[in-house]
RNA sequence: GGGCCCGUGGCUUAAUUGGAUAGAGCAUCCGGCUUCGGACCGGAAGGUUGAGGGUUCGACUCCCUUCGGGCCCA
């Protein structure tokens, strides 16, 4: 319950208990269920305060709140004050701005630049389950952002150098035979992926292969041609992969970062620290922060044989993108399992005087867990990316032409593509993100419950309506509007904008899942039991028009803040 | 050894961040077409919110203890 009738209901409520406004409006709750109002005013802290029993304070209260406007009645319920709204009034309202408003639910632009950061693959291996829900969560949230009024820019880190690199590289230059990803017919990072397994494979039987992958890593910081050479062509191919699941799953990076390139400028970062006294050396030689103070420990910032870690190019890219877009937020999508990581990057980068990072947010999210285990990617036993949405789309084309026999490919492949990613899209995002999830094959090709194209399938239901001869009405009367389930549904579109702006808050595309889903719901309760083209009058059949005009609109933005497509045919 | 996160019906989960009767989906069992799209709708059954204390008018939510699962650091 949001907009004008929730400021009439502030308005009264701080002039009848003598509150400030925000107080007011901080204490609002939206009642459990339809007997209870639309709004309620709970009076345990006022009771507290003034020490008085909440109820009688609840009864004085409604005694003095004017009714008329968009307030239809006030009544005190225990300690509780209801107000119910005059659904003709606010209804004619809310609809009517739905419909004409080109961004229900959006806020205005407020200049704050925003980056957020995923996946970050390693170009050793494809992308798999792990990284889509990464990949979901990250641009759902710059979707969020963005609808809250911020410039979100989409960057990248590769993690392209280092040992893990090497692997692949060292197996393709043993046993690769000259081999390449067209003359296997395989996707390119697949085929270097092929070689990170092989590695793991021989090296399980022959030690001395970390040898040589040390040998390597050598090399290849010495710049040695060869090394340099096979490892810029794996690495290509390893990006060409990635940019089409990226492309495919509806991801464009406004800026690509690359480790190879940030690491220099990482060690450099971190010497300089050094002279000013911030880190020191140990016994060994590694250049150490002591983060006891913050009850983080010793960390390693350089190895005692001079090499960078992780955390070394990441503090030069986080100033290297301060320098390039001078944001105001910088938001990491990273799993949980780098939380300990990113405490200790964000002390670095404050105790070195960058002043942003203390805008620095790492956006933890839980692992994928198959019900057969872990996934590990040296087993083999992760679930590909690429291969997910293959076999969803695979389902998807089935369910299709089971309805519609004549449907052009062209066509039939489009669909398929928004119900696969739809219903893999909401299977990431309908729970909290800081939460492990459990990736049951069997639920989660399932296109029916609570699933994106459940979602998909109301909003296609609309589109239908209008297709067989229902128009927009210039003109309606919403106050026709009295069915529990037309209430119910306009009281939902009602509270699109606070979802949206929580998520934004929050960080969570999951409220979003869950509003999506509640509205598909109400609709289809609406559509079973109030018919829409053969209404009962005229006037009732353009109020209901006009509801699912505005249901259609809704159902689509929370989808696109969600990245999921809304089709109007499926 | 130290630190962080998560425990909600058989399974997957939500709970406006401390508020009214813990809400859904899947699975199970009933029922619904004179179809604007059955990828739908209605109903039944299923809960001591891991356990035990505490704070509070009020606890899934906060604090302590404990058990289980996950992750990280050395």
């Amino acid at each position: 319950m949001d907009g004008k009738f929730r400021d009439e209901v502030v308005k009264q409520i701080s002039s009848a208990a003598g509150l400030k406004k925000k107080g007011a409006e901080a204490l609002l709750e939206t009642p459990p269920n339809q007997n209870l109002g639309d709004l309620a005013f709970p009076c345990f802290t006022l009771a507290k305060i003034i020490g008085k029993d909440p109820k009688s304070i609840a009864s004085d209260i409604a005694l003095k709140v004017e009714t008329g406007g968009l307030i239809k009645a006030v009544k005190q319920m225990g300690p509780y004050v209801n107000f119910f709204a005059d659904w003709g009034k606010v209804g004619q309202k809310a609809l009517e701005t739905i419909i004409k408003g080109r961004k229900y639910g959006a806020a205005k632009p407020n200049k704050k630049v925003v980056m957020v950061e995923f996946p970050s693959p390693n170009t050793n291996k494809p992308l798999h389950l792990g990284h889509l829900r990464n990949m979901a969560l990250g641009e759902s949230v710059s979707k969020i952002l963005e609808n809250a009024g911020s410039d979100a820019k989409r960057t990248n880190i590769n993690n392209d150098r280092g040992v893990h690199i090497c692997k692949s590289m060292l197996a393709y230059q043993k046993w690769g035979k000259g081999k390449t990803p067209e003359s296997e017919k395989k996707k390119s990072d697949h085929f270097v992926g092929d070689f990170y397994v092989l590695y793991s494979q021989k090296e399980k039987k022959d030690k001395s292969l970390e040898n040589d992958i040390k040998q390597m890593l050598l090399k290849w910081e010495a710049g040695d041609k060869d090394t340099i050479a096979l490892w810029k062509k794996m690495n290509k191919w390893a990006f060409d992969g990635f940019k089409e699941t990226y492309r495919k799953f509806g991801i464009k990076h406004d800026k690509e970062y690359y480790e190879s390139d940030t690491y220099r400028g990482g060690k450099k970062m971190v010497m300089a620290g050094l002279d000013k006294g911030l880190f020191y050396r140990d016994d060994t030689g590694a250049i150490m922060f002591n983060l006891d103070k913050y009850g983080l420990g010793q960390k390693v910032l350089i190895r005692s044989d001079g090499t960078a870690v992780y955390m070394t190019q990441d503090i030069y890219t986080a100033k290297k993108r301060y320098e390039d877009f001078r944001f105001q937020k910088m938001i990491y999508v990273v799993g949980n399992e780098q939380e300990y990581h990113f405490q200790v990057l964000f002390q670095v980068l404050d105790i070195l005087g960058m002043r942003f990072a203390k805008d620095c947010y790492h956006l933890s999210h839980g692992m994928v867990n198959l019900t057969t285990g872990k996934m590990k990617s040296r087993e083999g036993t992760v679930v590909d990316a690429d291969d997910l949405i293959a076999e969803m789309e695979s389902l998807a084309r089935k369910e299709i032409t089971s309805r519609d026999k004549s449907i052009k490919k062209t066509e039939l492949e489009k669909r398929a593509a928004q119900i696969a990613l739809g219903a893999i899209k909401y299977y990431l995002l309908r729970s909290d993100a800081v939460k492990n999830m459990m990736f049951s094959p069997e639920e989660s090709i399932s296109f029916e419950g609570n699933t994106g194209p459940y979602i998909q399938y109301s909003h296609a239901r609309i589109s239908s309506i209008f297709r067989k001869g229902g128009k927009v009405p210039a003109k309606f009367d919403a106050s026709l509007l009295k069915d529990e389930r037309e209430k119910t549904l306009m009281k939902l579109l009602l509270e699109f904008p606070k979802v949206a702006e929580d998520a934004a808050r929050d960080y969570k595309p999951h409220y979003l899942a869950t509003f999506a889903f509640s509205l598909a719901s109400a609709f289809n309760n609406f559509y079973e039991g109030c018919h829409v083209l053969k209404a009962e009058t005229l006037q009732l059949k353009a109020a209901r028009l006009a509801l699912c005009k505005a249901t259609q609109k809704v159902l689509e933005n929370a989808l696109k803040l969600l990245g999921i497509e809304a089709p109007d045919r499926m």
